[in-house]
DNA sequence: CCCCGGCGTAACGCAGTGTTTACGCTCCGG
DNA sequence: CCGGAGCGTAAACACTGCGTTACGCCGGGG
């Protein structure tokens, strides 16, 4: 499983790699769905005929579905769901306010399949929704949009964060920095962890030693410093800026594109 | 087109200047002055017929759209582009790549339209391409699609007060003006971010020493002066009015339409 | 026991910031 | 028309916060 994930990666990568005229395109697909054929996608909805639509579309991109009802818990945990309803868009919110309050799915991708008709759901609800596909749909745009999702969430699976050159195996404790593989101590590892999590975001001192070190943590704020100077030594010059000094407030990782 | 939006920002200022009683010349000129705050989106593209379909669902939906033809450099920049190409995707590709490499584009979010047909164009081209809507669109999914990008980058979301042109994220302390980014120091950003909170509420000198400085601080009150006019430089000439001077009593940010 | 990697603390210098000062302009009342 | 209060502006000054290095403690393995 680990060899398939490491193999697809790099497979993608080469294919990404290279700009690529008409027919490389066609190649560029085909490779995908190779390098993808690993990859699960939850489909889960009350509306029978849709989902085995997508199943059937879904495994001639390459992916793996998943299928799930609406009342069943998902049997396992795929980088990504999506969301099919029959009865209607109260039907498709309830299905997301269940998932991201269950455990092991809190930070799972949620892609809706909408009509046009109900699309003023969205409203207000962009928060349960990271991508949404216009009904009828075409097995294009979807292939499209879940690369696209996979690029900007930044996970290749639901234990490896992705940052630019970055790759945080959550799971095996791996980290990878273009390709490489950093050795990094246990407190360095944590407070990449946190930083990385939430690129972008800022984090105080105080929140850092709390989060890393612990809540009844009693020291000085330079041993934040210290360790995050040692992180960017072993990032190297060209990457030491993906995490940035917030003067007067703490530190926070750099918002990448993917 | 320049002299109308001049005209806009002096009626917008003395209509915020005072609270004031408006005959009907006034009401359209401060339409006029609103819509001028409101956010700016690119469209670049040689589809005529589209890029002007686009411009008047943009202004039904509360945007402000500034057209821009393929080879001709953008008037502004807008926090977000739309690129309406009528020659196919190669030109979409072109268009795409060249703002990338723009200065001052950079980081301008790309929302492609794009015909099914050419779908594959994509593939292996995430980088230059942030969010798409399939052709023929539909009003509404844009207006979805324009929220939830806007969410994904940090413009909008529950962190975000969003004054007028400002864009001030306290979960990653940046700050943004008309879609570019400010480089503020950390009182002039605690400054800010206090008169934005309260846009029209008027603080005096020593109110403002008292929040930002501390309670404790003892100080000149030029202090406050000298920063508020760091911010107003930052600003630009164009938004320096969005901090107002009420003489005799201290400083207030101007009641824009957010 | 010693060695060594991991971690916390102290010290120092510099760049970036905050603060003060000085001066000129504008507004307004006499 | 004059004078002063209030404010804008620029520049000099003072200092804080951070990067960086060095050092010492602690615990585990040889």
């Amino acid at each position: 499983m680990l060899v398939e994930a490491t193999v697809s990666v790099q497979v993608l990568d080469e294919v990404v790699g290279m700009g690529s005229p008409m027919g490389g395109a066609v190649r560029v697909l085909e490779a995908e769905a190779i390098a993808r054929r690993a990859e699960q996608v939850l489909v889960v909805g009350d509306d029978e005929d849709l989902r085995s639509r997508l199943a059937a579309d879904l495994t001639v991109l390459g992916y793996r579905p998943v299928l799930a009802g609406i009342r069943e818990p998902p049997p396992s945990t795929p980088p990504v769901a999506l969301l099919a309803a029959a009865t209607g868009p109260k039907e498709t919110i309830r299905m997301a306010e269940e998932l991201r309050s269950a455990e092991g799915f809190r930070h799972l991708p949620l892609v809706w399949l909408v009509d046009p008709m109900d699309l003023w759901v969205l409203a207000g609800r962009e928060h349960l929704c990271d991508e949404f596909v216009r009904l009828p749909y075409v097995a294009e745009e979807l292939a499209a949009r879940l690369r696209l999702l996979s690029l900007k969430t930044g996970r290749d699976g639901p234990d490896v964060i992705r940052r630019g050159p970055l790759r945080l195996n959550t799971a095996t404790h791996l980290v990878m920095m273009d390709g490489r593989s950093l050795d990094l101590t246990y407190m360095e590892y944590e407070l990449l962890k946190l930083l990385a999590t939430s690129p972008g975001r800022v984090f105080t001192r105080e929140d850092i030693l709390a989060r890393v070190w612990g809540y009844d943590y009693f020291g000085g704020m330079r041993t934040v410093d210290v360790h995050v100077r040692r992180l960017r030594a072993k990032f190297g010059p060209d990457h030491a800026s993906l995490i940035q000094t917030i003067r007067s407030v703490g530190y926070r990782f750099a918002q990448v594109r993917s």
